[in-house]
DNA sequence: TTAAATTTTTAGATTTGTCTAAAATAATTT
DNA sequence: AAATTATTTTAGACAAATCTAAAAATTTAA
């Protein structure tokens, strides 16, 4: 199904409601997408004409399942991009989003299968957030801090939870980044220290502090 | 300046055709952008107003200094684009061209600034068109096969003649893409073939044949 | 259970980009 | 130079997405 832009925001930004409230209502989503409750009237018309809502009139609406397919692959698309300006361009965390906004509504197929590929297939996003598979699922993954990940067990870095520069620096050093492979080879009883090996570097030590800012997931 | 996905794709378009003729006409422009003469006078009077446009009703128009400015800063996230997805997600050349069309309305100045150095700073498109620099200068390079280029000297792969899959796997089976440093070790009279080092890989000998339809620049 | 307040929808206007059909201008031909 | 042809512009209409203001439905409160 083809969808304007716009179409896609208001998908997306149901979805989003939706997790919280069983129905929504007009107003928060005309709040949430900045906008006034007259436009989402007409927008929930328009979607319910293709069939990607449940809407009755002052009753509230929700997607249907078309309508959460489709907000998946908006999402999906999202988040890879994010994945990849952090990733691969070296981007802030904070400064992804307003740009996966724009880069989410590009919507060749193709384009997103090899964008995945090339990232890795990545579950995670970096604000720690899953990415939808090439079906809609979502992977069920626990994100651990690295000081309280098992032993000898591939991780995937998901995200860092501090974003100085103090840490990038640290990050930087070591080689980790979104995506990056992580295994703990020991953990030192002393100070909580671990000597990790990540990706197909040589193993190293890290201090516990510097962990306990390093999520990772199950590879 | 900020401009509407279809002021930029007008501009674009204006840019290309007044390489060719001195002035640019409403038809030949409606033509190209597959759009009535009407919409496309409607379009001009606009761009005027944004002073971005010579334009005397009848008489023709041409991009004003401004307007080619913002033309290349287009062309260059175009061209940017379509360098990453042939080198980076491995997509073919005649399919890039579509995408690329989408992405290059994603207008984040820091964006197209950490492509371009994530990309190497590229100076030619997987067409063999050049990329305007940021300052939209774009680079006399010329661009020779590589069977012609000069003994001992640093080239950088820029366009491939031949998208045969069995041209691929040959490019592939050496290591060669889009962007890739290639030198010129060893010429050998006998048959043509050449002795090359392709970026940090160890040195191998490749046929006449295939350094004709390999394309560098001087780096 | 009415009255008041809130929420949602409708009605009508606006902007952007497009279109068709007709009018205006320029170019070409006789 | 007048008539014909081609090109360009104007005029008016339309669709998408938005807005304001007013009406309708629902909820809350007295």
């Amino acid at each position: 199904m083809k969808l304007s832009e716009s179409e896609e925001n208001y998908i997306k930004s149901i979805y989003t409601l939706q997790a919280k409230t069983e129905k929504v209502n007009t107003n928060s989503l005309a709040a949430y997408v900045n906008t006034t409750a007259a436009s989402v009237t007409d927008m929930l018309k328009k979607l319910k004409s293709k069939k990607l809502l449940e809407y009755k009139r002052y009753y509230g609406f929700r997607l249907n399942e078309a309508g959460n397919k489709e907000a998946l692959k908006i999402i999906r698309r999202h988040r890879l991009w994010e994945f990849f300006l952090v990733s691969k361009l070296g981007m802030e965390w904070d400064k992804v989003h307003v740009i996966a906004e724009e880069l989410e509504h590009v919507s060749s197929i193709d384009l997103i299968k090899k964008l995945d590929q090339y990232l890795g297939q990545p579950k995670i996003d970096p604000h720690g957030d899953p990415i939808p598979d090439e079906k809609g699922d979502i992977a069920e993954l626990k994100q651990v801090a690295l000081n309280n990940f098992s032993l000898k067990k591939n991780g995937i870095v998901s995200s860092v939870s501090n974003q100085t520069s103090e840490m990038m620096k640290m990050l930087n050093h070591y080689g980790i980044g979104i995506g990056s492979q992580i295994r703990i080879l020991k953990s030192f009883d002393f100070d909580g220290s671990l000597q990790v090996k990540i990706s197909k570097q040589s193993a190293c030590v890290i201090s516990s502090g510097f962990a306990q800012n390093i999520f990772v997931y199950d590879d």
